[in-house]
DNA sequence: TATTTTCCATACGCTACCGTATGCTTTTCC
DNA sequence: GGAAAAGCATACGGTAGCGTATGGAAAATA
């Protein structure tokens, strides 16, 4: 059988076969096509997740897509609410914190946000952020991340000492400073830009 | 004839007819096709900047735009130029300032940047950012625009009594904040928004 | 083993684009 | 007023992408 003797090219090929070892078939399952649209969705944004594409990198046609969705629009809907779930868990996770450790913590959770570190899950906030000027269910999305977001880095500011009201503006400055960062091209703007970032963040939580 | 009998339907025609009352002919030029790519970048991004869709948003066909432009990169190209001297000419105009008020100057920078007015300058703003993200050109114009105007901003708060690296970390800050202000869904964080920003531009400024 | 179900390939029609070629109608200029 | 140029329309070839139809092989099941 050999099958089908073409397999495009080497180097366009799969993040990992499609077939393991001992002859067993590893099919693909919705998940798997999530993962791959995410990654797509990072490099190229949402005007680059196309499903011919996307088939191609998972080393199948699209013939596999539909038969795993019912169209594009579902494979979206599926990346937003992937997305939005490891969203609330991530953040869940950075705002946890003990008592009295609260502004490390808020230090700590400015700089995971970095580009530096966190590249791709930047790119991918990004795109979700583009996508989401164009698209009513991905603005939702964004939406209900960014006030859970917000809010839970409010409790913190609160639990740092801050009153109500200077807890929220705090917290909508923190997010709002790291996605504009992450916009901005400032890398020839000053010689030493740990201390320029390190001077923000005082900024922010102090 | 009765060939196609198709053109497609009337309702999707152009914004305004291209004739002046008096059967004189107004002919495009470079400029107005700019101004149309412009508007459709604010409105649907640089993946909605087609060729057609602006020769049918112009009342003409394609084969006005492929007199006026070589192709549709010279499009792109003259819009990054167009919106680079824009930028240049109203970060000029928006921190030259009166000795003794250039905290009260930053104050109206942070203002006009708002996403309230300004709409459509912020959408093109995004628009170009995320344009930025995968293309080279773009992304040295943006570079560029973003040098030029954190240098203004912080020869501002220079003139404001900080010190230099204070400046340039607040001038940073500026910019970061408003942009990502921009990109974040925040309308239900608070019923009171504007106690919020003005908090925020304290922070910024003070 | 025979049959069904799962999973995928292939082929097709359709639309939206890009860019080119070519011709038609106004202006402009002599 | 006639020739040339400007400005645009029309038609064409080509690519990329969406979604459907259909068939075929492998796996599960009986």
């Amino acid at each position: 059988m050999e099958n089908k003797a073409v397999k495009p090219s080497p180097e366009t090929s799969p993040v990992r076969p499609r077939r393991a070892g001992a002859g067993t078939r590893t099919p693909l399952d919705p998940e798997r096509w999530v993962d791959a649209a995410i990654d797509v969705l990072a490099k190229e944004g949402i005007g680059g997740l196309r499903v011919e594409v996307l088939a191609k990198r998972c080393g199948v046609t699209k013939g596999s897509f539909y038969w795993h969705f019912k169209d594009r629009r579902a494979l979206l809907d599926a990346v937003l609410t992937r997305w939005k779930d490891g969203r609330i868990r991530d953040i869940e996770k950075t705002t946890a914190v003990a008592p009295g450790r609260e502004r490390e913590q808020l230090h700590y959770a400015i700089e995971v946000y970095g580009a530096s570190r966190n590249r791709k899950g930047m790119a991918i906030e990004l795109a979700v952020r583009d996508w989401a000027r164009h698209d009513a269910v991905a603005a939702t999305v964004v939406e209900s991340v960014d006030l859970y977001r917000l809010e839970c880095t409010r409790k913190l500011f609160v639990a740092a000492g801050m009153s109500d009201a200077e807890a929220k503006s705090r917290s909508l400055l923190l997010y709002a400073c790291v996605f504009g960062l992450s916009l901005m091209h400032y890398t020839h703007f000053d010689d030493n830009l740990s201390d320029l970032k390190q001077r923000i963040a005082e900024r922010i939580v102090s």
